[in-house]
RNA sequence: GCGCCAGUAGCUCAGUAGGAUAGAGCAGCAGCCUUCUAAGCUGCGGGUCAGGGGUUCGAAUCCCUUCUGGCGUGCCA
């Protein structure tokens, strides 16, 4: 907020003394506590169209922003910095507001209620999720977080790929399974199917309801029966792991339901009709070289049967039927081919291509005693999000994968995470907030912590490490709107470990409870009542919990 | 071959969208609990930001190029 402030106000000057601003500069906070408690480089970015130099036009600011008594001091160092050196009065006040502002500290209208779509996890439904998708799962559900907080209107969705031929594989795999309950040789078991112990599972679940009478129908109807039953126990398993994972969404959309409305057939024919189409080798085609894509693609395959690629495009229309103006897709790793395509066809359909964003997730390497873990998903040797969730809990499973930004690889050392100890960072956040619980629940037994905080107690507050926090504490306004807009919410977490950081070094350094000066006391419950509920904030928005007592 | 992503301390990773002397955790070493939680804090050592060119007041960040790794390049999804 504090950015904001400085931005603003030199701006208004600007403006004052008829200058022309045509490129953006910034307010940043110096590296080193001589540079001030802000800079900005305005002067040497607006020099050039000025036509005058840095230092010439950084003294015309100078002169006028002296005039603000919250600035003790405005300096010109370097080729041209403006450094700020803030009075301690604006950081009490800046205290007060956050105090007061509560749970709805950060919040704002940055995002100007844009409809935004998060599609995720979006797994296939023929087996448990699996880490990358528990790595989908808590970046797209914190960036959902932080969107609705600073003010888009966000909605989380998942495609379910209910009618791909995987699902007749299942289907397939679990009538193999059933049979060999019913005591039945069925020789080797097919390599192209799901090796997974879960479907030996679905076969006992099924087998004890139904028994033999699935063997009684129809090869049709039971196939269909088998289709049905499967999915309908996968897409329940993974929303039951989601939920434990603490991601619900908003909405869940089925490809069969699409396919059944017709919008498959609605697709092709406006790709016809924008004269994208072409038929060769009894194949029907989507031109999308023209758009530049590597090579075109098949829409129809040869026996009939339509590619993944046409229902999913069909989806991503309905999202804008559904009055989505922002359709964000999070990918796992293996899918960046897969995008020239689907911007070729916005294209040729006339929608803005820029409306679709897809971000890539990379992928995840578990190690175990600096192992790499193997997987093999085709032999059903996977580590499932809910063997890692059960092994590492909700809470240092999410943090590990929020904590990466998206496009680099992750490598999750099992045995880290599994240690409840301080190698593990998300304690680290965790034990932050129950130590400040700790600290006010010792001042209400001592009768030092008020019914409501007085303002004026801000101004007992002037060490370096009380000011440090506030000005932290300050930050988290623009650092969720940057968060939101360039969907980065790995820097939650490392926003979050530096306010602990500071905190705990507040902490070792000053006693908050016990002190002959009960006013200081008071003060500084203020200060960690803030930075307490602040802390809540970001470890709410990141799905973490945040207890009081460790 | 072509395309996308990445390469920063021994390891895992940040780096405020071009800013001043590149940071944190872990690992190593040395300290701090008669006081609110030691799952914490303080100090020390550790770097050719993969290499080379360029753009400018200024580059880890932008452009070109080389090298290395991952992924993609199906009438799979």
């Amino acid at each position: 907020m504090i950015k904001h402030l400085i931005h603003d106000n030199i701006c208004k000057i600007l403006q004052d003394l008829n200058l022309s601003q045509q490129r953006e500069f910034t307010v940043e906070i110096p590296n080193l506590a001589d540079h001030g408690d802000y800079s900005s480089n305005v002067a040497m970015i607006l020099a050039k169209e000025n036509k005058t130099s840095p230092k010439v036009l950084a003294e015309k600011l100078i002169k006028e922003l002296k005039k603000n008594k919250y600035y003790k001091k405005v300096e010109l160092a370097g080729p041209g910095f403006l450094n700020f050196h803030l009075s301690k009065v604006l950081y009490h006040n800046m205290l007060w507001e956050i105090h007061k502002a509560g749970q709805s500290f950060g919040d704002s209208e940055f995002g100007q209620e844009e409809k935004v779509l998060l599609e995720f996890v979006s797994a296939n439904p023929t087996g448990p999720l699996n880490i990358v998708s528990a790595r989908a799962a808590a970046f797209g559900d914190t960036l959902y977080r932080v969107m609705k907080k600073v003010g888009y209107q966000p909605s989380r969705e998942f495609y379910i790929n209910d009618a791909g031929n995987q699902v007749d594989i299942l289907a397939e795999s679990l009538e193999l399974r059933l049979r060999e309950i019913h005591g039945e040789n069925i020789g080797e078991f097919p390599y192209d199917a799901y090796h997974g112990e879960y479907v030996k599972h679905l076969a006992h679940k099924l087998n004890a309801t139904e028994g033999v009478r699935v063997f009684m129908m129809p090869e049709k109807e039971r196939t269909e029966h088998l289709k049905e039953f499967a999915l309908n126990e996968m897409l329940e398993m993974q929303r039951q792991s989601l939920e434990r994972f603490g991601v619900t969404f908003e909405s869940w959309v089925s490809e069969k339901t699409l396919r059944m409305e017709g919008m498959v057939e609605e697709v092709l024919s406006y790709l016809t009709e924008a004269d994208c189409t072409y038929e060769k080798e009894d194949a029907i085609w989507f031109s999308s070289t023209k758009f530049g894509d590597d090579k075109d693609r098949v829409l129809m395959k040869s026996d009939g049967s339509i590619t993944y690629f046409v229902p999913d495009l069909a989806y991503h229309l309905t999202k804008i039927q559904r009055g989505f103006t922002k359709l964000i897709d999070i990918f796992g790793p293996d899918h960046h081919g897969y995008v020239p395509r689907l911007k070729a066809a916005f294209q040729a359909l006339k929608y803005d291509e820029n409306m679709l964003e897809i971000i890539f997730l990379q992928q995840v390497n578990l190690f175990e005693s600096g192992e790499k873990v193997k997987m093999s998903k085709r032999a059903g040797k996977i580590v499932t999000m809910d063997d890692l969730v059960g092994v590492v809990g909700k809470d240092a499973a999410r943090y590990f994968f929020i904590a990466r930004k998206a496009n680099a690889h992750l490598n999750f050392d099992l045995e880290l995470a599994l240690q409840q100890n301080n190698e593990n960072p998300v304690y680290y956040c965790q034990y932050a907030h129950a130590r400040i619980c700790s600290i006010i629940k010792k001042a209400k037994k001592d009768k030092v912590l008020p019914r409501t905080f007085k303002k004026e107690l801000c101004g007992k507050l002037c060490k370096t490490e009380e000011l440090a926090l506030i000005q932290k504490l300050t930050d988290l306004p623009e650092l969720l709107e940057l968060i939101a807009e360039f969907r980065e919410p790995h820097r939650l977490a490392t926003y979050t470990e530096e306010l602990c950081s500071l905190f705990h070094r507040f902490y070792n350094k000053y006693q908050v409870v016990g002190g002959k000066d009960k006013e200081l006391s008071q003060a500084r419950l203020l200060l960690i009542d803030t930075v307490r509920n602040v802390l809540a904030i970001c470890l709410d928005l990141m799905g973490i919990s945040a207890p009081e007592k460790m």
